[in-house]
DNA sequence: ACTTGGTTACTGACCTGTAAGCAAGTGTGG
DNA sequence: CCACACTTGCTTACAGGTCAGTAACCAAGT
């Protein structure tokens, strides 16, 4: 699954041992789960060093500083997940949306991913946070691609208003985001694929008008 | 030992009983503004208590204990929020929602507020957090009143689905919340009362179908 | 011999909560 | 209307704990 990144020709020389490179993802992987569950402030090194059984120093011998850890482990989260995109590059017009479903329903099955960034992303907007600047771009980015988006899958003739593009495409984040708050907390109240689907097909059709109809997105 | 800021003078003492329940509304108030700009785990009594003017043991004379704070300042937030309302209930059907982007206009103007209940909420999913029955309860409450709305709203001889009214629900609240930490993150490229508006009259229309059409909420 | 991936040990900040004390104000009996 | 015990609203001091980060060191592998 992940092996086939070692490749190309060009041995790295003496750089990249391969034990150590495996080393400093457990520890990444087992940052997120800390900082998932208990909050970046609130979540130790020793915890985090804990799980892949050395001692905070070892930890920091990797990374350097806590902030640093917490920026790559985004980092690596980011690359990770695009992994499972065969072309690996997000999609555009109605497949984005398509997409967007399709991850609210992924989600459904990993509540400590979607844990850690809903608390992670709200964490960030607090004075000094570390992260508030991947955060922002992050935002920045996403809302750029569903704006772009939705200019793709109206009629061109016909350009929405562009004050209501940047309303919806901040609105489609703020659903996913919103309702998995929601589900964390509260699991069986809420039907995170469901609701995120219905709501983002509800913001599409708002902002698109009447040139595409019902049924766009399949849940 | 402290030369006393007894500076007598016009000393005036005469109820103390009043006088307390104000320095404890103070605390409370400091609690909202540091909680929110710094997060549960990281904001200290002491910066609690210096906003005030006091000892961190003066606050824990006054509350017992942190979470206890944290517990009577949302409860006190809860209280002092529906004192703008002039019947001090949340209205129903259409007005709800009317009401809701009321209240998204409103937060627009105190960034204050609106960040200490975007970090708290998403806080509150952490592990063993103090606060996290009370985000669940509210948030029960809340789909609750939203559904009941969207009922009475609807045509009675022609009931929406019950799945869909849930995921609306739910979706209205998160948008709203959703938006807000889009906002905190980069209040320029979000209008915050716009695209709450605009989300709620999308996910309003999608949800009861073509029985109430265009307009429903004013901006 | 040098580099790498750790370890132990320690430092210095901070933080919550507790205890004891004190000064100013309150209530009551006389 | 006054004396005096009690209560209230703090304070200082400290106990006990957690945590990030640093330094010195060591055991391999190359």
């Amino acid at each position: 699954m992940i092996s086939a990144m070692a490749t190309s020709g060009t041995q790295r020389a003496k750089k990249p041992r391969e034990e150590t490179a495996r080393r400093r993802e457990d520890i990444l992987r087992a940052a997120m789960s800390t900082f998932g569950t208990r909050g970046y402030k609130n979540g130790s090194l020793a915890e985090i060093a804990d799980q892949v059984g050395m001692t905070h120093a070892g930890v920091l011998h990797h990374f350097g500083s806590k902030d640093q850890l917490l920026l790559e482990m985004l980092d690596y989260r980011d690359r990770t997940d695009v992994e499972h995109l065969a072309d690996q590059h997000i999609p555009g017009g109605l497949d984005l949306f398509r997409h967007l479903v399709t991850t609210a329903r992924r989600n459904a099955e990993r509540p400590g991913i979607v844990q850690t960034f809903a608390v992670l992303s709200a964490d960030s907007v607090t004075d000094d946070h570390p992260a508030k600047e991947y955060f922002r771009g992050r935002y920045t980015q996403l809302r750029s691609d569903i704006r772009e988006a939705l200019h793709e899958v109206c009629d061109p003739d016909d350009p929405p208003d562009d004050a209501m593009v940047d309303a919806a495409a901040a609105a489609v984040l703020a659903v996913m985001d919103g309702l998995q708050v929601q589900w964390l907390l509260d699991p069986e109240a809420v039907d995170l694929a469901y609701a995120s689907a219905f709501a983002i097909e509800a913001v599409l059709t708002a902002a698109v008008g009447g040139r595409r109809r019902r049924r766009m997105l399949e849940y």
